[in-house]
DNA sequence: TTTATATATTCCTTGACAGGAATATTCCAT
DNA sequence: ATGGAATATTCCTGTCAAGGAATATATAAA
């Protein structure tokens, strides 16, 4: 997930949702140079959000399917959070309440 | 999405998954320190991630939905990545091809 | 075999950020 | 009024990561 906090590695991903690219390409598009992509291309791919194919003089990287499903298992698991209106703060004071009697009833 | 990047923080965001909490049972559960806590909860809550009601001495924290809501809403923007077989390379390739044979004929 | 193109890597510097310790603040209880 | 809990803030320090410039590597082209 840290590999998705920087800026520009974001911004990649969500080119490269359009199909692959070329580092070159990506460098154009993105107006960075072509060194800062590489770096970034790399750390994407050791996340192993991105995977890449070698043609000739060229590396193209596209992004890999396994990660985004992750991501998208993690966001579900709080999906109670928004759909029934899940709220539990009345229940959670409630039992901050009944702690703080049963400390005190019993000193 | 930064500010999920940090372990910790992402480790709070998933203990609230499960209910609003007090700063003091979050330093418990995760083993940290109350200060460092307070500077988490506090990146959290500009971020937008996490909200706040004062009771008393404590403060209760709780996750807000419309982050997590965005954030699947990106994650499903890539559905198709892995919905439809959607690779895209062949094309990309004889997208690269043409290219080529186009600046040759034209130099 | 030389030259050019595409990409990766290294070195360096700077800025941001996390943790620790100490302190400030707020509220409750006595 | 005073002491004590719960939380926030500040200061300091070390670490890490990003960007720039230069260079290395690999492949194609001439």
């Amino acid at each position: 997930m840290s590999a998705l906090a920087e800026p520009n590695r974001l911004h990649m991903v969500e080119l490269l949702r359009d199909g692959p690219l070329t580092v070159g390409e990506i460098a154009d598009r993105l107006g960075l140079n072509q060194p800062q992509v590489s770096k970034h291309l790399r750390v994407l791919s050791e996340a192993g959000i991105v995977e890449v194919q070698p043609i000739a003089n060229r590396r193209i990287y596209k992004l890999r399917p396994q990660p985004l499903q992750e991501l998208d298992a993690w966001v579900k698991s709080f999906r109670r959070i928004w759909d029934e209106s899940f709220d539990r703060l009345d229940a959670y004071l409630q039992e901050l309440q009944s702690q703080e009697s049963n400390s005190k009833d019993k000193p």
